[in-house]
DNA sequence: ATAATTTATGAAAACGTTTGCAAAACTATT
DNA sequence: AATAGTTTTGCAAACGTTTTCATAAATTAT
């Protein structure tokens, strides 16, 4: 029977109930070897009968790392952030860290601000999302000398350790897929939450793969991240443009850009072409199927999550920055400009 | 400038490079006030130079609290876990607390363990999901005396204090919907996964709804969480049991069923109804909408926060269960059954 | 200027572990 | 039966804080 006492029952209480001293129960605990097995036995029963549950801080105060990673996202409930945060958290409990999780809103000094909290319950490492912080976020990572790694984003030439992909290759493979297939109507539709720079990625890539081939967008409209916004914002942009395609910043977008098609009678994808980025869970069910870019949010979390443990665990041989591929899905909502 | 040794700076450090004892630097921390203007000036200035920051296991060996929260849930990337994480995260922030999360796959032994790491970590107060949890989970709350919280679920008596909808109110609610409008030939499709309560007791509330009305479901069909199992097992509802309507257990079958029903050239909500479950972000963006009864996750989330709050802070009057209200939301996807 | 207050600081104990070292209890060897 | 070696155990220090209590310094009242 767990014991009902009022304080929790520490490694006294245990060596108490089976007659030891505290440091043989310790020795239980990590070195079981070196103990009789009769004394183990009863100091094992002992541990049951009390309840005792091991005080991680007091651990922590002779060296034992705290075993918990911290990771700080903008937010949970976009579905690729979930995505990723789900693969991440399961990496993570497979190396034995536990996750603290906080989020930012798109606020960066907020972003700074739980990062010190992250850093008070001195976790051994840190992800981030992006490249878009604080100079002070960099800064206290790097005097505490925290392992940290940024997911999502990728470049060559970074502050801490990536592992992402290019999102200025997804928007420029967006663009190029609707060029490929004669496009050049093209309206850009991309998310605008601030201290976010996918979307400005993806738009630098959209826009860049275009004035390559001389193709200037006939509109470029910013929008919230939710399909009844996208399609409100999408909506306006068919009936003033009329754009033979619309390129979105995300899939979420769209979903938003085809309801908007239907709405006003559109086919989709004869009428118009509708590309989306990121491939998100159910993407390939719409009816069409949307063609988008995929983001490999799996691969990404769970090479993240490696890496980071690697670097906890003092390994040096670690990769700086790490490129998972973004690929091309094309799908029914795309097809051939017919003139 | 942050300093660059090796070891993180410790509070001796300031008392250093302050000239004061650490009792003095302490105080700065904890009572400001307790210390002449002139001496907190140059310690605050000495915590800035050394890029100290407090640890909080060191504290926690004092008594102070961890300041986390655990939650465990079965898993993120379901739309409607994402919502109800993201909301129970930024109520838990907003009381100044960490959220440690941890996901177990509808696996309960996993639960417990988890539970078990998020002990040792000394969480003030854990929040899990529903009422289906081993016997040692709750046998462990109990004897840890760590304040807890069940999310999503409730039910007037329970072992834990709940914040919930009822899941058979919600099941009962839909099927009142589709009987209303005259229908009796429902097809039901419920998602399968193990260690969920939810999926049972909606299920089991519409059956008890259609059985007080002598309706008989005409059939009962398991699927996976996902809008193309889904889709591929409403597809062969649809063809072989021709049902005037479906009551699926959430809105993301929902969602597949809608699908199913378009490839087949069924239009709805003329050839068939469709309903739904849960009101997950997106669903009122369907063409037409889903018709489903809401589960209101948000006030779930942040009561459920608010109550864990205040259970830690050791209030007495916190009622044990708190019922949140399911909505009916009719919207295109139903209509009244023709003959 | 001295005594009586008040304010500011420091010394040391406590929190719950782990571990190096030393002592005690066995075992094996002569 | 005594010695050497091995296994098992306990003592005490250390980890980084906070806080109580005591003392020193500054202020006020005489």
């Amino acid at each position: 029977m767990a014991q009902k006492k009022s304080a929790n029952s520490d490694i006294f209480d245990v060596a108490r109930a089976a007659g030891v001293s505290i440091s043989t129960v310790s020795r239980v605990l990590n070195h079981p070897n070196l103990v009789k097995p009769d004394t183990r036995k009863r100091i094992e029963d002992a541990i049951k009968a009390t309840g005792y549950i091991r005080n991680r801080a007091a651990q922590m105060m002779h060296g034992r790392r705290s075993g918990t990673i911290g990771l700080v996202v903008p937010t949970i409930d976009h579905t690729i952030f979930a995505e990723l945060i789900q693969v991440f958290s399961e990496a993570v409990e497979e190396q034995g860290f536990s996750l603290i999780l906080a989020t930012h809103g798109y606020d960066l000094e907020r972003e700074y601000q739980l990062l010190r909290k992250l850093l008070e319950h001195r976790v051994d490492g840190v992800a981030l999302i992006g490249f878009e912080h604080l100079d002070e976020t960099y800064g206290v990572l790097e005097s505490q000398n925290t392992p940290a790694v940024t997911m999502w984003n990728y470049a060559s030439d970074t502050r801490i350790p990536c592992v992402g992909a290019s999102n200025i290759s997804a928007g420029a493979m967006a663009a190029e897929h609707l060029m490929d297939l004669g496009h050049k109507e093209i309206a850009l539709i991309i998310s605008s939450a601030g201290g976010n720079d996918r979307a400005a990625d993806r738009l630098h890539g959209a826009r860049k793969a275009m004035k390559n081939r001389g193709i200037t967008p006939i509109a470029e409209v910013s929008t919230q991240y939710s399909v009844s916004a996208a399609k409100r914002d999408c909506l306006s942009v068919l009936e003033t443009q009329k754009p033979t395609a619309i390129l979105c910043g995300n899939d979420v977008i769209g979903i938003g850009a085809m309801y908007a098609a239907a709405r006003i009678g559109l086919s989709v994808p004869k009428d118009v072409s509708i590309m989306g980025i990121g491939d998100f869970k159910g993407s390939d069910e719409t009816e069409p199927a949307l063609s988008t870019v995929r983001l490999p949010a799996r691969e990404i979390g769970q090479r993240a999550a490696k890496t980071l443990g690697r670097l906890i665990a003092g390994q040096t041989d670690v990769p700086a920055t790490w490129q998972c591929d973004v690929r091309l899905l094309p799908r029914g909502s795309t097809a051939k400009h017919e003139l």
